[in-house]
DNA sequence: CGTAACCTTTACGCGAACGTTAATCTTTGC
DNA sequence: GCAAAGATTAACGTTCGCGTAAAGGTTACG
């Protein structure tokens, strides 16, 4: 079943290091932390087909699916992208296939450099949209901070004030409002 | 209908930049980016309660709640936060209303420091969630620019190659694929 | 060669987050 | 003061992202 070249150091031991080795859907879930229903689900979107299939039907991922579905669940969990979201920045699988099938056809370096710089593109693309993501989160906590910043300028009234008439509680004409946004 | 105290300058024009304004839920909507239909689910679920309700049993939004309805949206769209997320983060409304009105009621500035502090940490928590959020998404963008590196390598291998024989174009010993993650 | 463990497709179910419609008020402009 | 525009609650409909059987085939092990 270990159907990759030349593994000249073992017989059928089953080394679970070897990048060539190709895994089962349930050993995938478990090492990258989805479920199968899950996987199954992205695979009916569109977001990746395993590298083969046994003889009998069974889904067959190599290591570079499982690096694949790991960057999935990155951005699923992390950066809460939906999977349509998700299935734009990876691009289809229609794509891909080609893409790689194109790559190993061919040896003429010149389209191979061209498919290089595609994938690279791609890359950047990817890195350009969390980028922004980051960005926007920033402005949040921007936004968050400038919360804080009333309320700390509420404080120090409230303790510099403490030296002044007591009865001067309410109506600053500082336009804001105390605990803003936990009122 | 105005019905907050003392606007001296004017009698009934209806100044859009009235901070003590009260609006209703299709001109928030509008103005955040929302729908009135989701607006009222996040009353639902908790998230925010209009400052005020009309004598026909309108709900009167103040720019308060519009800054919350945008700090909602963005946890939401930029965030990537499920509503019941949302909600943990900014605590439920009976709290918010309570401390609210602790800090409008009292004149002790004692209490009144509390309630700022008590602000000013819950403000602290979020920026500590969106902070731990954006440390994931860079954690993504270092992965992706490793596979952008091994492309590089592959493409540096391809032109400093292009001097070697060119029948050597498989089974590299680095143990990495080309276009990985965009096969 | 049997059987337990694992896989397949198909399909129904479910909670979240709203969209939409219906029937009924309120508010506003003339 | 009346109609059009807009709001209310209630309730059903929809899409997404899976969970969970059901009814089988397949693999691995002894």
């Amino acid at each position: 079943m270990t159907l990759t070249h030349p593994n000249p150091t073992s017989t059928t031991a089953p080394d679970p290091q070897d990048p060539a080795r190709l895994s089962r859907i349930q050993e995938v879930a478990e090492e990258v932390g989805l479920t199968a229903r899950s996987i199954r689900y992205y695979e009916e979107k569109g977001l990746l087909k395993p590298v083969a299939r046994s003889e009998g039907d069974y889904r067959l991922y190599d290591a570079d699916d499982v690096e694949r579905l790991r960057f999935i669940k990155g951005l699923r969990d992390d950066a809460g992208f939906s999977v349509a979201d998700i299935g734009r920045l990876l691009e289809d699988e229609a794509a891909r296939a080609h893409i790689g099938a194109r790559f190993r056809a061919t040896d003429d370096p010149a389209e191979r450099r061209d498919l290089l710089l595609e994938g690279m593109s791609r890359i950047d693309h990817q890195v350009d949209t969390l980028r922004a993501k980051i960005d926007r989160l920033e402005a949040m906590i921007e936004a968050a901070t400038t919360r804080r910043r009333h309320l700390e300028a509420h404080l120090t009234e409230l303790d510099g004030g403490a030296r002044a008439h007591p009865e001067r509680a309410a109506a600053q004409p500082d336009a804001s409002y105390p605990v803003r946004g936990d009122r």
